[in-house]
DNA sequence: AATGTCATCAACCGCCAGGAA
DNA sequence: GTTCCTGGCGGTTGATGACAT
């Protein structure tokens, strides 16, 4: 379901990222924090561009995302926050804590734009309707009723989503729900991981004072790899053939 | 069974804002 | 004040599975 990998001209990974990619992504910011994107892909033994490496930490890495499918409560949401503020992805994905902007957008386009059409179809159809019959009714009975109406006029309608809406003030108030994922020294943060995985508890300054600067990270989990780099990691991936079965591994060895 | 079409979603690309030099 | 660099955002692409014909 995602482009091959490849080469580029730069000699730049892309496409499909591995399960050796991704542990050592996750490994070295874990470790290390994200500091420099760009830098990053080199000080981890990755040959990809930073830009690659930061979306696939946010958008698929971050140990406190959520995954699994959308819940109707959510849905909801999404489609009252879109109509609020439009397709500001990131500002919509603060108020759903697991959740990146990529999946809200992937989510929306894939579901919830056609639901929303639909309804907004459907809305529309029958004020006409109502409309008509009023035309027909004409005078007299029926006051209360095309008041109603009004309130549910597609005209209204766009009013309440106008990013002009009073109601767009609230969003700035929900910007402050973030998850926190983004800050630049994300430490072991993820519960359990810190204490079977990777045992760096020290500071930013204690690590780079060693050869962290000058040498390419290798994802040893000195606990779990003994052996150290990738040989021991290539040895499993030699026994797990398949990304499932060794997600299954990562988990049991709590890199997860 | 073969082929075509649609749906999904991870990943890429280009642009912009903010901060540092 | 200007330029450069980086991170972040939103739009789009493309591979692949699911479903229809």
């Amino acid at each position: 379901m995602v482009r091959a990998p490849f080469y580029d001209k730069n000699g730049m990974k892309k496409g499909e990222w591995s399960a050796e990619e991704d542990h050592k992504l996750r490994s070295y910011i874990q470790r290390y924090g994200h500091w420099n994107w760009r830098e990053l892909p080199k000080y981890a033994g990755l040959k990809r561009c930073g830009k690659s490496c930061r979306l696939r930490w946010m958008n698929y890495l971050r140990p406190e995302l959520k995954r699994g499918n959308f819940t109707e409560e959510e849905d909801a949401s999404i489609i009252k926050l879109h109509g609020e503020m439009g397709n500001r992805w990131s500002t919509i994905a603060k108020s759903f804590p697991g959740r990146t902007d990529n999946e809200i957008k992937n989510h929306w386009h894939a579901h919830l734009k056609k639901r929303t059409k639909r309804d907004e179809k459907e809305k529309s159809d029958c004020w006409q309707s109502e409309a008509t019959r009023n035309e027909n009714n004409c005078e007299g009975e029926g006051e209360g009723e095309s008041n109603s109406i009004l309130v549910d006029t597609p005209n209204n309608m766009i009013l309440e989503s106008s990013p002009l809406s009073p109601a767009t003030s609230t969003c700035t108030e929900q910007s402050s729900f973030s998850s926190g994922s983004g800050s630049m020294f994300s430490f072991n943060v993820v519960g359990g991981l810190e204490d079977n995985c990777l045992p760096c508890s020290g500071t930013y300054e204690a690590e780079s004072s060693g050869d962290f600067w000058s040498q390419p990270f290798v994802a040893d989990n000195t606990s779990s790899l003994e052996k150290g780099g990738f040989e021991m990691l290539l040895e499993y991936e030699d026994m797990y053939h398949d990304d499932s079965a060794y997600l299954l591994y990562e988990l049991t060895q709590g890199w997860i």
